[in-house]
DNA sequence: GTATGATTCAAACAGGCGTTTCAATAAAAG
DNA sequence: CTTTTATTGAAACGCCTGTTTGAATCATAC
């Protein structure tokens, strides 16, 4: 019972956050959402910043260690090959969507969470983050180029900063879409295979500028 | 002189908002940025939330109807025929892009705030948002569904939230990745090109249902 | 000129914020 | 049991929030 108002501090910050965003929430409402003392946050955690570290760090990280787990199994079974698209669009996302599954309960608020530090959280803040997620970037963008001979390495991250946009925007609001359910929104394994689909498509259309410039004078 | 401090507010507000959100924004923020007292915001708009709704309500009534215009126009001169995937993909993201390059000025500002909104905001001050957004949506989706008869109307619509979310992130990202230039990283035009040949490319994918369900059991 | 209305200004409002303090309690160690 | 350490609790800290007030200033009309 004793750091167990640690995790429960953490569960309802995780769902506050996402819910109303970082500056949106106060101690206050965590500690209470908690059961816990107004003092208990800063106790544990140093300060409200500290806290919504460490609510990232208890999902990102087995997340990207099982991204780069996947591909390095895919890379290696590859013995040398390029590793298809399909697959290293899956290796991407496959992690993220199990969490989203493995628990019914908590994990929706933290896709929801995740999909918005994509878009909110200040700058220095935002860095802490993206230094985390960079190594993975730089090792799934190389995959592709690998992958894309056709493509120069800056298309290639274009292209991984489209993936990223559609993947987090499912996140924050396919949860919202799916819970609405209109008859035809499918369940989250459907919505998965869609992106994936989506995604490996749109990483393996043709060059951008053998098409470009001639049709785009009506500007 | 006079009703030109509403406009520098607006001003001061669009760019402030997009940097740091609304939560993340005080009223003195605003005013100071803008040069104007205190009281200003309430006296000319009311609140801060009736500011943000005017901040919005000043640049995304312009390009939703640009992009019905563009629509309407694609669809008269189709004469009864579907109108090219690639052409709603263009009559969707060209407004949007054209306001980002338009004023070298305060427009990508708004840009990032365009896309925090995606990602950002309290349900009700969205669902304001969304309605302005989804009869756009709508039309949009009636046009995806004409031109890709394969797929049924669930499997587009989750295909446009994809289209969609690569456009917020790369509104919001976009920008600061542009700015620190590194060499490969091309001018907006090309962002451009490249976002229509990825959602275009991704809309016709094959239906993800005849390709599913068999390789997924690694979960 | 005076009078009327719109706008700006400095100051204060009540209330919420994140954080700190220090005594009270619980748990663990000797 | 006594002592030490970890955790909780209630209250207060100073600061910042969005909003309101009422007088001062400006522009315009008569």
């Amino acid at each position: 019972m004793a750091t167990d108002t640690k995790e429960r501090i953490l569960d309802a910050a995780e769902g506050l956050f996402a819910d109303r965003g970082f500056p949106g929430t106060s101690m206050r409402d965590i500690t209470q959402g908690a059961d816990a003392n107004i003092a208990a946050v800063n106790y544990h955690f140093g300060s409200k910043e500290a806290l919504l570290l460490a609510v990232l760090e208890r999902r990102i990280e087995p997340v990207n260690q099982a991204r780069l787990a996947r591909l390095d199994e895919l890379e290696s079974s590859a013995g040398g090959q390029p590793v298809p698209i399909e697959d290293v669009v899956k290796a991407f996302l496959t992690p993220v969507f199990e969490t989203w599954q493995a628990s019914a309960g908590t994990a929706p608020k933290y896709m929801k969470l995740l999909g918005r530090i994509h878009a909110e959280v200040d700058q220095e803040l935002r860095t802490k983050f993206v230094q985390q997620f960079g190594a993975v970037l730089e090792r799934f963008a190389k995959a592709f180029d690998r992958g894309l001979p056709n493509l120069d390495a800056g298309e290639v991250r274009w292209r991984v900063l489209f993936l990223i946009g559609s993947m987090a925007y499912t996140m924050t609001w396919g949860t919202a879409l799916l819970e609405m359910g209109g008859q035809d929104r499918r369940d989250s394994d459907h919505v998965f295979e869609a992106l994936v689909q989506y995604a490996t498509a749109g990483m393996n259309a043709p060059h951008a500028a053998s098409v470009a410039t001639t049709d785009r004078e009506t500007r």
